[in-house]
DNA sequence: CTTTTTTATTTAAACGTTTACATTTATATT
DNA sequence: AATATAAATGTAAACGTTTAAATAAAAAAG
């Protein structure tokens, strides 16, 4: 069943049938009418491809993420999907891990025109490769827009957080406070240490390297990363961690030296995953607005696939801190 | 810069480009070495839109997804995923939320013909809508398949898996076991619980309604699970679980209670996803052979994309019993 | 050196749409 | 009533491939 059996049916030509799937007001209401009838009769839906084929878009768009062992991206899919939905985008997921030839492999796509356009949620290639794949194809990051790159993104201010996190604490009371941060997501993991660092010097604290340990994200990471700051004299009371995960690791070896995680030290962690609430004590974290990262970012990509000329935009949307269990202490 | 545009450099017809570019044996060797060179030369990459509509296939397969926020998929997807290139097809990922509305939705495109064939990981509709489906359309269910759905599928053996853990339990002098289950996934829990009740029955204890609680899935759940099932006299001294994250529940109920969980009680757990490890104390876990379900799934689909008439197949892969701390007791 | 067979290449149609342009029909203006 | 204008519909080309069928060229057979 195709257009023209549907024309064929009607005793139209197949351009009134296609005016009336696209809503083309040129079109007398009665035969509109009689038209939608037995579209619906027949149940026809247009094919795609010869659509695809005929107008040069595939109304797909490809979100690229770095790993999809991650709870934190569900959410931000989840935007995107429903807002591109909208707008009749199909997405298409693809994982990277890590990985700088599959990054290339998968933004070949957009070369190719298998989709329309596409939402990063991380990037490997450089600077200059992503402002030059912008200015030719509709492309947006979001959460880690690559330093330097002219390109649209999303993402929240994580300098910031980060500053009102350590300077809440000193506010608190507390006077020796660490990080345990990652070694990869750059942009912002630069952020969220410079944060820490102005939090410290704005109060009359000063920056001490040993403080500061950086790692991989995992769990043992945040185990490893507490011990060595546990090792500082004096004896830090305070951790921020860049994720959760970290956050967790770093609890349970707390936990395992006989601390007391919200009450002899204060553990707070980043993104505001679901685990933080499944643990004892619950973790304290710095929620992103996932599902807006995500609604936003397909909004930007709209306007480069309507214009690939619009100028580039960098949207910073707000955090939110968490209070729970692990940072229920003062100093 | 498409077929034609080689045809005119090279000075030969379209034909003869396409023959090159789907290895076709019919052409001269000289002839093929030169079309390659000028492809390569001018980077040409043929239109997948233009081949989709002339050969009425998309090449691309769909894979439907319950939830993006369970770990336990993102590497079922990966083993789809990476067979499926293999084959030349690509992946889109789809997500139903759990609703029936979405799931139809998505399944529409294989109607459609967005996609070629469609890999599920989870079906609300009944078992004859998913027969007619799979009667027509390449179909395959993994890790959940419709009971009494004629229809490919891949899953383990979740009556044989909960059974040899009761088993175990038994064997180590438990006498009180209790089990939280799920009120959703109606396949897998089916299983599971026939698994417990089975093991139960063939070591001559009774199966005491009070000691199946079932709800659903959430952290909450597993802490609720465990307090019902504490209630119990005389008290149990092993749960099973049909996830982690109602271990982890009732795991975290257990402590709060005073237990010492791998000690005084023991607690399994479910698919063994990250977090078993990230606990303390660590939980035991039936771990299910993900990379190798979106395997052996796409090669069932596979089948199906070469002859949408061969034979179902319903394949079971090994799952594996994990002991961590969480069940370090016998009685 | 024909004729037959095999191999290589071309021609042209087809896939299912959309859309500029042409045409017909209806309505408004004189 | 004749003409101008507007609205509705039709015609046909185009998008980029693949592939039967037709043809041309080369090789084998007589």
């Amino acid at each position: 069943m195709n257009i023209k059996d549907i024309a064929k049916k009607c005793n139209l030509s197949v351009a009134t049938i296609s005016r009336v799937i696209n809503n083309d007001p040129k079109v007398a209401d009665s035969t509109r009418k009689k038209v939608l009838s037995v579209i619906d009769k027949y149940k026809f839906v247009p094919n795609i491809t010869g659509r695809s084929l005929r107008t040069q878009k595939s109304n797909k768009i490809l979100v690229l993420l770095p790993t999809m062992s991650n709870q934190f991206y569900s959410e931000i899919i989840q935007g995107i999907e429903e807002t591109a939905e909208e707008k009749g985008y199909a997405i298409l997921v693809a994982v990277t891990n890590l990985q700088e030839h599959q990054e290339i492999k998968y933004l070949h796509m957009l070369r190719m025109k298998h989709v329309d356009g596409c939402i990063s949620l991380f990037n490997t290639i450089d600077a200059e490769s992503i402002s030059s794949l912008a200015k030719t194809y509709p492309f947006v990051q979001c959460c880690e827009p690559t330093m330097g790159a002219d390109v649209s993104s999303v993402e929240i201010n994580n300098r910031q957080a980060v500053y009102d996190v350590v300077n809440q604490f000193i506010q608190k009371g507390h006077k020796t406070i660490g990080m345990i941060s990652g070694d990869y997501y750059k942009t912002s993991e630069l952020g969220r240490e410079t944060g820490y660092k102005e939090a410290l010097r704005d109060n009359g604290l000063v920056f001490e390297k040993s403080l500061l340990v950086k790692n991989f994200y995992r769990y043992e990471d945040g185990a490893i990363g507490a011990k060595k700051i546990m090792a500082h004299n004096p004896k830090p009371t305070a951790i921020v961690c860049a994720s959760d995960s970290l956050a967790l690791g770093a609890t349970s070896y707390l936990k395992s030296e006989g601390y007391t995680v919200g009450k002899d030290i204060c553990v707070m962690g980043f993104d505001n995953t679901a685990i933080t609430t499944y643990t004892s004590p619950t973790i304290s974290s710095i929620g992103q607005p996932r599902y807006d990262l995500g609604k936003e970012s397909f909004k930007l990509l709209y306007e480069k696939l309507e214009n690939i000329n619009s100028t580039n935009k960098k949207i910073i949307l707000p955090y939110e801190i968490i209070h729970r269990e692990s940072t229920g202490c003062s100093k």
